[in-house]
DNA sequence: CCTACGATCCCCT
DNA sequence: GGGGATCGTAGGC
């Protein structure tokens, strides 16, 4: 999909984008997979890093939708985001890998399909993701995102590893795959 | 199967 | 100076 194409399918609401992106095409420098979980967050939401509005770290949030936004976490590992309507952001958590298996098996040091790209962290070190590219666009030379409609059973749950408005149900994942970073419960 | 914990940066107060 | 949108490993049941 084209900037201009995916910049007017980023901007929206983040919960309302996060479950469009499951099924999605997802590649860096020719390798990725197809999306299998996403979480939203958005500017009024506690448990967002746009919630106290723009700072150094968060500044891709407040910039135009289908960009990248990508973070530190724990002081170990990258997290990657869809920039959406201005401030939130959809937080891809999963891949099921499809193309370029070589190269994500080396970077990850391991060859279980299952384990390559099934969390935030593993998924940015399958793909090489860095804070080089935070605000890159999304259909761009590194970076290609390609949403497309697929009839696919979703299923919804609670954000995983927060403190705040964990009651919000805006994890959205491919019921039933083995590419999740963990499964949905019932309901 | 499960729970516990250490590693290790960067941003924000 | 505190605390994460996490992961891998160790050890118990």
């Amino acid at each position: 999909m084209n900037q201009i194409a995916l910049t007017e399918f980023c901007d929206r609401p983040a919960w309302e984008v996060a479950p469009e992106l499951v099924g999605a095409a997802l590649l860096v420098e020719g390798v990725g997979g197809l999306v299998v979980e996403t979480e939203a967050y958005e500017p009024d939401d506690p448990a967002s890093h746009s919630f106290g509005g723009p700072t150094a770290r968060n500044a891709a949030m407040f910039g135009p939708p289908a960009h990248a936004y990508v973070y530190r976490s724990y002081g170990i590992h990258w997290c990657f985001n869809i920039v959406c309507r201005r401030g939130s952001a959809v937080l891809v958590r999963a891949l099921e890998p499809k193309w370029g298996l070589e190269a994500m098996m080396a970077r990850r040091g391991l060859r279980d399909a299952a384990l390559l790209a099934a969390g935030p962290g593993r998924l940015t070190q399958a793909l090489a993701i860095t804070r080089a590219h935070d605000g890159m666009p999304l259909a761009g030379a590194a970076i290609a995102l390609d949403p497309h409609p697929a009839a696919q059973p979703l299923a919804t749950g609670p954000r995983i590893g927060i403190s705040k408005a964990t009651e919000r149900p805006w994890r959205f994942g491919l019921a039933g795959s083995r590419y999740l970073s963990r499964p949905f419960g019932r309901g």
